[in-house]
DNA sequence: ACTCTGCTTCTAGACGGT
DNA sequence: TGAAGCAGAGT
DNA sequence: ACCGTCC
C-alpha cells in the first residue's frame, strides 16, 4: 500500500523534488526494482494468461519482456524479493486477506508478500538466464533497495509505492514500464527533505501520520493538517500535545516507536556482502525454459529475443560466434535458439539464498548471483 | 474556504498488425 | 489493489 | 495512435 498521498504531498509542496526523464537518461544505471510488486501487477494485468497446462504465466511473460525492455535500453536492473513481513504489518496482512477472501474465491488471493515458492522459484529461473541479478532482502523489499542506493551499489529504486523514501531511498523512481519513450518520475529524497524543511527522522513521522502499513492514523488528521503541524512541532509526540485529543483520538495499539524504528533502522540485506553480476541473456535457456517447460508461445520468445539481438550494440570486432545479423535472414535464426534435448532441464544454477549471516552463497557458478 | 472521509468508478502489462 | 473524482460533513 | 490478442 505504501505510504496514503505520500507523492500528492510531495508534488505540491515541494514540486521542485521531482522531475522527469526519458528513460534513455537511466542508461548504464544500476536500478532495483522490487519483484514482488512487478510480479503482482503482471499477475493481475488484465487477462491471465493461462498454458496449455492452465498454470498461470503472466508473470514470466511479463518480467520476460519488461527485463528484456529494460535491458535494450543499457539500464542494469537488479531485482530485490521481499523476506518475512514485519509483525506490524500482520494485521493489514490479515485485514487484506480477509477482504479478498470474502470478495472471490480465496484461491486468488494471495498477494505477493509471500510468494508462493514455485511463483517465486520461476522468476529467479528466469532471471538468471536473462543474466539479472537478484536479492532476497530479510523483510520488506523496498528497505533493501534503499540500503542498495544508500551503499552507492545501486543508482535508485524502481517501485510504484512511495515506502521507499522513508526507507531512505535517496532516489526512486516510477512509472518504468516497458512502453516505448516512457517518461520516468524522479524523486529526489534530499530536495524533499530540504524542500520541506525537515529531517530524515521527521519525513518518517510525517509518513506515519500520512498512514503507512505499520500502524493506524490518527482521525481527522490528513496531509495538509499533518504537514504543517509537523513543521511547526517537529515531533508527532510535540504534534500530540498541541491538538486536542478529544478530536483527534488515537488508534487503538498504536505503536508510534516500532513504526518508527521500522522506517529508519530496518531489517536489510548487507549491502556490502552483496555481488551485482550482469551477463549477456542466454536465448538457448530462455526458450528451454519459457517455451518448452513453461510452454509460452514459442514463436513470440523466439521473436522477442531476436529483436533483443538486434538491438545489441555491435561490437566492432569480428564475433567469431553465430550472429551475422543480415537482412532476410530474420525469420531462418529463430532455429538457432532450440536446444538439441526438448527436456533438458535448466542447468543447477539459481542464484543462491541470503538468509543468516553466516551463509556463504557466492557460489562462482551462479549466473543470477547474490547472496549477502 | 479548507480539509478529511467515504463513497463511487475505472483500471491494471506488452505485443503486433492496422 | 489503488487511484481518481465527487458528495458531504466537520473545522 | 488505436485495438485485438497473447495462452
Amino acid at each position: 500500500m505504501g505510504i496514503a498521498r505520500l507523492a500528492d504531498v510531495i508534488k505540491e509542496e515541494a514540486a521542485e523534488a521531482v522531475s522527469s526523464f526519458p528513460l534513455r537518461q537511466y542508461r548504464d544505471r544500476v536500478i532495483a526494482l522490487d519483484a514482488s510488486i512487478a510480479i503482482y501487477q503482471f499477475r493481475t494485468a488484465t487477462p491471465k494468461l493461462f498454458n496449455r497446462n492452465g498454470e498461470n504465466i503472466s508473470h514470466l511473460q511479463g518480467l520476460f519482456y519488461r527485463t528484456l525492455h529494460l535491458l535494450e535500453n543499457g539500464i542494469k536492473p537488479v531485482f530485490v524479493f521481499d523476506g518475512q513481513p514485519p509483525d506490524l504489518k500482520q494485521p493489514l496482512l490479515a485485514r487484506r486477506a480477509e477482504a479478498a477472501g470474502a470478495r472471490r474465491d480465496a484461491a486468488e488471493s494471495r498477494r505477493a508478500e509471500n510468494l508462493p515458492r514455485p511463483l517465486k522459484q520461476d522468476c529467479e529461473t528466469l532471471l538468471s538466464y536473462l543474466g539479472v541479478p537478484y536479492v532476497q532482502a530479510p523483510a520488506e523489499a523496498e528497505a533493501t533497495c534503499a540500503a542498495l542506493v544508500k551503499s552507492g551499489k545501486v543508482w535508485c529504486t524502481a517501485t510504484e509505492d512511495m515506502d521507499a523514501l522513508p526507507f531512505g531511498s535517496l532516489r526512486l523512481i516510477r512509472h518504468l514500464n516497458s512502453k516505448n519513450n516512457c517518461e520516468v518520475e524522479e524523486f529526489s529524497l534530499p530536495d524533499i527533505l530540504q524542500k520541506l524543511g525537515m529531517t530524515q527522522e521527521q519525513f518518517v513521522d510525517l509518513c506515519i501520520l500520512l498512514g503507512c502499513d505499520y500502524c493506524g492514523k490518527i482521525w481527522q488528521l490528513g496531509p495538509k493538517k499533518a504537514l504543517k503541524l509537523l513543521q511547526q512541532h517537529g515531533t508527532i509526540e510535540q504534534v500530540l500535545q498541541n491538538i486536542d485529543p478529544q478530536k483527534h483520538p488515537l488508534p487503538a495499539n498504536w505503536d508510534l516507536e516500532g513504526a518508527r524504528r521500522l522506517f529508519l533502522q530496518p531489517e536489510v540485506a548487507d549491502p556490502g556482502r552483496i555481488t551485482l553480476e550482469w551477463r549477456d541473456p542466454d536465448p538457448e535457456g530462455l526458450v528451454r525454459f519459457l517455451a518448452h517447460e513453461k510452454h509460452m508461445n514459442e514463436a513470440r520468445v523466439c521473436r522477442r529475443l531476436q529483436r533483443w539481438q538486434e538491438a545489441q550494440p555491435k561490437p566492432e570486432e569480428a564475433q567469431p560466434k553465430h550472429q551475422a545479423p543480415r537482412e532476410g535472414r530474420k525469420q531462418r535464426k529463430l532455429g538457432e535458439f532450440f536446444p538439441a534435448s526438448k527436456h533438458a532441464r535448466p542447468p543447477e544454477v539459481r542464484g543462491v539464498r541470503a538468509r543468516p549471516p553466516g551463509t556463504r552463497g557466492a557460489r562462482g557458478m551462479a549466473q543470477g548471483i547474490i547472496l549477502c
